[in-house]
DNA sequence: AGGTACCGTGGGAGCGCTCCCACAAGTGAT
DNA sequence: ATCACTTGTGGGAGCGCTCCCACGGTACCT
């Protein structure tokens, strides 16, 4: 064999060139082939093929991300601190859901935290290199600016949880009104008379939501809403254990609760304990998210499911049809690109 | 003024070439600024970076990476499925570690899994592109093959527990031996006569280490070592219930037990509490990690911490050496580039 | 026969940077 | 004054790709 140009040996990789030289074509048509380009002839596919698997190439990501002016990355913006990134399994579950969405793509994703403000700045820098294709956003609060720098650097993006009902962003998001009043019909089948709730943070669009499918569900059953039945917690642990604790004080007969997450709910199980009360016999527990908590909690709790992976899927197919869509600057109509997935309650021990 | 070339309109981005031609001086001249060069006159480098701040200058990173062959990211790689990623405290605190360490530095840092095949195959297809200029490898088994395919690679990595004491790759550790040792030492102290350990996976070489720390405390404090003593988890919470009933099964009369993680030792603590022992009262409990769950558990897990944020600082050290001493083929002495790093025995209410 | 269409293909130009060589100007020893 | 360095600077070449224009060939119409 003359030469011995194989992939064993490292240091140099073979380029584009030399791949369209083994292979006796030009380099136009080699990037054809590589791309997926359907203007190649069969014959020179092959042969092309042949001599990018016998050179081992791999083509330069840098080179391709300049000459073409995209990354093929997106990012997944958490923000948040770290902690609550790892504490809260909503945001786990997302990024497997985005994971798996993403799997049959060429697209990567990189998972960025913003919650101090060192790390916003960084990623201000870092979005301003237009480093990603596009960003997908996870829970930002009413007020976050985030969207509209995206917005100036021109920057596609999607956010999971709308901030209001009028987003301009594309969205995806489950019902949570639905689910919320799932939820409650479900406590109230079970018999419960007075049923509170604990809320997530109010800035998140969807916590409102949720105890607007509490009220609903209350006022529709004929039941008059308590104010004094709806305790506000931030979907930690201790502020759902906190909000437990103050409801069971201002409303000792309570025999049913709704939590707006499953970590909320294990806090307040937690409160309900110490304060005696047997679940569900003393006090029906619900909590949103069905993640892995609620299965392990003692009891298992029932809980409102959200279809993460198929959120994940939706969000990157928006997502990719934005990046697709920035291109032309077509009428892209209104079409909604609103995406509301439906919820399902998960009924365990608790309820 | 004339011109509106400001930061504000989007659209293109300001080139080198612009700044240069902003600032008066040569395309070189501007390079060296931006990367620090110390050959440039003071008056020189304040006019550039005026321009560049006038201009909202950010450079392109695929050009950079093009030109200079090198990438600025590097990725933590974990061989797990994500799943354990996120039950596992100890990644979690690793990521942040390194995050930390990071934060300093214009490195990139991307998180990859490869538990699955799948997932593999495309982290292989990943490293051969050489989308990243070194590797963190976190909890790597003893057969694992991707230390040899990044070896074939020539792409740097630095591995964060070795695999065995003949680890070729640069490692950073804690001292497994040490810790083990302390924990039993411990317990010995507290008046433990019969003290049991729950090991991790064996294929690990750092729970190989905690098991001959617990067997040198126990011997040289003159006892002898009862094999039915040891028993075998897997790292996770069910394995650790598991060991743990097996454990009260074949000597029921154990006092201490010392997990090799936090997460066993909370599935010990279930199993202890199902078979009525009381913690510490007849049964002492230390665990391994320091994590979250260790001061949430109750009773608080006396627990040995490992300096997990001086860890990621020490691996993100030695990976930026490895980096940077690739080029110049001189030859790098075997100076040690194992790092191991003290442990503390944090005590609680659990011994 | 000529015209028009399209297909598959080759290769120039250029993406924005870094690297390095060349060169002018300054410094100090001889 | 001469030579040898050093310091700061400009700009050519080139990194490996994509984009696009141009071109020869074949097919189908007049």
């Amino acid at each position: 064999m003359a030469g011995h140009g194989g992939r064993g040996r490292s240091g140099r990789r073979p380029t584009l060139e030399e791949v369209a030289a083994r292979a006796g074509v030009g380099r136009g048509t080699v990037s054809r082939v590589i791309n997926g380009s359907p203007r190649v002839s069969d014959a020179t596919r092959a042969a092309v093929e042949a001599a990018v698997a016998e050179l081992g190439y791999v083509p330069n990501t840098a080179a391709r991300a300049l000459a073409a002016n995209r990354t093929d990355a997106i990012a997944l913006v958490v923000p948040e601190p770290e902690r609550r990134f790892f504490t809260e399994p909503y945001f786990s579950d997302m990024l497997r859901g985005v994971g798996a969405a993403l799997s049959d793509t060429e697209m990567q994703l990189l998972l960025i935290f913003a919650g101090s403000d060192r790390e916003r700045r960084r990623l201000a820098q870092y979005l301003a290199a237009h480093r990603v294709d596009g960003v997908l956003l996870v829970s930002v609060h009413a007020d976050d600016p985030l969207p509209d720098l995206l917005g100036q650097l021109e920057i596609p993006a999607v956010i999971s949880g709308p901030r209001s009902e009028r987003e301009t962003l594309p969205s995806v998001d489950s019902d949570n009104y639905g689910g919320g009043r799932s939820a409650v019909e479900h406590l109230l089948e079970r018999g419960c008379s007075t049923i509170a709730t604990i809320t997530g943070r109010l800035d998140v669009y969807g916590a409102q939501r949720r105890i607007d499918g509490y009220r609903d569900a209350l006022l529709d059953a004929g039941h008059e809403v308590d104010e004094r039945l709806i305790a506000s917690g931030d979907f930690t642990e201790e502020g759902g254990r906190r909000a437990m604790a103050e409801l069971l004080a201002s409303c000792p007969g309570l025999d049913g609760v709704f939590a707006g997450s499953d970590v909320m709910a294990a806090g307040a199980r937690q409160a309900l304990r110490e304060a005696g009360r047997r679940i569900p016999d003393d006090v029906a527990l619900v909590g949103y998210d069905d993640s892995a908590i609620a299965r392990h909690m003692d009891p298992p709790l029932t809980s409102v499911r959200q279809p993460i992976e198929e959120m994940g899927h939706a969000m990157i197919s928006l997502l990719l049809d934005e990046i697709a869509d920035q291109r032309p600057a077509v009428s892209r109509g209104l079409e909604r690109r609103q995406v509301v997935l439906p919820t399902q309650l998960m009924t365990r021990a608790s309820s």
